[in-house]
DNA sequence: CAACGTTGTGCAAACGTTTGCATTACGGGG
DNA sequence: CCCCGTAATGCAAACGTTTGCACAACGTTG
């Protein structure tokens, strides 16, 4: 393991300077051919990689995008990762990813130890954080894209699902179907998307002159096992007073949630009707398949790369809002009158 | 956005000399206790954060691990990520993540594009490249870890579960219900994992006393869509040679086999076994839910990175290769005698 | 009081690049 | 034959750190 060849070796091989060989290796035209020629098949021959430490040193900017999201292993998260990657890699930047466990402490923890990367910008996807991170993000001085959450100030934008609308969405197919007993399974406590989810469900409740009660809101934490500690409350409730339908936060917990009716012997969508939110692939194989507001992931994240390198280009970025759509299958039934 | 504060900045503002506040930041024990305060407050004050590239160019080792993976949205990957970042993470390490999308020549691009930023050493998941590895492992110069693949090299080491037995597992599983007509559907073509598994399906076949035939082995990928196919493969052969069990590459296409099996009105496991590989989260909560091979994923991911530190820090590091064990759920039935 | 440790600090080189500004070589036009 | 433009290349500074070595100040000790 001999170290690494550095641009002098080359140099020295070549019989020219260090910058000459800069000049070569980055395709100036002010070298020649031959030159350019030599430089390169001995580049090739010790099978030389720039320094892009040394590089970013000198040119001041670092070709790596900070990513930071709760959890790797939603699918949901996966999804967003896979337009960052996209998006990101096309346009040459590599991304360094942290976890932050869904612990808003951690998350800010990652923040410090991306900034000293100096990297070029960063992105967050669901930030926990719910206050105090303003004048952290200032001190940063390169830009911020959140990925459905909302934070405001200097370099500092969002890419978002319209969760709002996408909790209506969701309801008032259930109120269509002729339910009156909607509940919902909420998501993580502190997510604003939770929030926005949660301020949908309501007002189409409203809207369809339903009143709204808040013990139909189930804590949860988008997770399997949350989806399936809601079947088991909805067992526990008595006959009377029984909601015929249930909005979960996302696809996640609705699949715990299905599994569990499952093993209880309970039937989806004849005892009760379910629907989700993202419209992660396995919505898709569920038994039944799920009913779901789709959440456009990928193009989140793509979004969120353009948003960062336009802010950085010093273009004007506005906040991207965008607006899902229900997915109908088979987890959602008209209510019986009875 | 003014320019980052240097070092040199908080020299002057402290009226000292830039190594005095590189010591002090340090925690050299050559430095005043005065000195020191008076310091780490100005550099609070500031918010100062150090140049990783600038340490790294000097001190020579850049406190980053480069991972690639084949995708980031497939359940198995997720989880080796999971236990790649507590490891990586609690030693200090940061991850530069890349995926290759299952080709080989951007695996191979992605390694090229890490190699520039110098980093420590490299983690591949499921690589895909089968040829013409070893040379460019050698020129990289930095300890390489690949995990659930096989390859060679001065610095390159392995952490594999035993897919070889993970494949007998399963399909000796089925032979001891009694099945005697069992299909595999197989995964992504050079995976190596797929070979292995596809070779302890083999031996336990043989081993069990029923002859291996080629028409029963599957094309697929490991998608979700494989496993659809799969399904409609096996509604077309005749009754008479039609398989009663398969041992799926992994979960995720035993997962789309069951939903289209559902979709199709064949029961699973009535009027066909399933067995998968991984064990992922939503193994758990398919319906019925899946019969499959344990692979200790986060484990994996955990034991990449003290290999590849133990590596770099010149110490002895042998392969790792983890037996996983039978998940014995809902998706495999006694078959029985006609 | 001279020699010598200690303790705290500064100097300067080095890491591998990029880049503005010379400098060289060469050929052509006057 | 001289001047000058152009093409090709080299020099040296700069980026933000770390670190071996030198140095100053200040007791202590003999």
């Amino acid at each position: 393991m001999s170290q690494r060849p550095s641009i002098k070796d080359i140099a020295r091989l070549a019989g020219v300077s260090p910058s000459t060989v800069s000049r070569a290796l980055a395709g100036s035209p002010r070298i020649s051919q031959t030159t350019r020629q030599r430089i390169e098949s001995i580049a090739r021959e010790l099978n030389y990689t720039p320094s892009l430490a040394a590089r970013s040193l000198v040119t001041g900017d670092v070709p790596i995008l900070g990513v930071i999201a709760p959890t790797l292993s939603d699918p949901y998260v996966a999804s967003v990762m896979k337009g960052l990657e996209q998006a990101s890699q096309t346009r040459g930047y590599q991304r360094l990813v942290a976890s932050s466990h869904g612990d808003p402490e951690q998350e800010l923890d990652m923040v410090r130890m991306l900034a000293g990367h100096h990297i070029a910008g960063l992105i967050i996807i669901s930030s926990r954080v719910t206050q105090g991170y303003d004048p952290i993000l200032e001190g940063l001085s390169i830009p911020v894209v959140f990925i459905n959450s909302l934070h405001t100030g200097n370099g500092v934008f969002n890419v978002m699902t319209d969760n709002e609308y996408g909790g209506w969405l969701a309801t008032q197919h259930l109120i269509q179907q002729g339910h009156t007993h909607i509940a919902y399974l909420s998501g993580p406590e502190r997510g604003r998307s939770q929030a926005a989810r949660l301020a949908g469900y309501r007002r189409a409740l409203e809207e369809g002159g339903q009143h709204y009660q808040a013990s139909f809101v189930l804590p949860g934490d988008g997770s399997i096992e949350a989806g399936r500690s809601a079947l088991h409350w909805w067992l526990h409730q008595p006959a009377s007073n029984r909601p015929t339908a249930m909005f979960c936060y996302n696809d996640l917990s609705a699949l715990g949630l299905l599994a569990e009716a499952y093993q209880q012997g309970v039937h989806i969508p004849n005892d009760l009707s379910v629907v989700g939110f993202d419209n992660a692939p396995v919505a898709e194989i569920s038994i039944p398949p799920l009913t779901t507001v789709e959440q456009r992931t990928e193009r989140l994240g793509r979004l969120a790369v353009a948003s960062l390198l336009a802010a950085l280009a010093q273009k004007p970025v506005t906040d991207i809002i965008l607006r899902g759509e229900l997915i109908v299958r088979a987890s959602v039934k008209k209510r019986p009158i009875r």
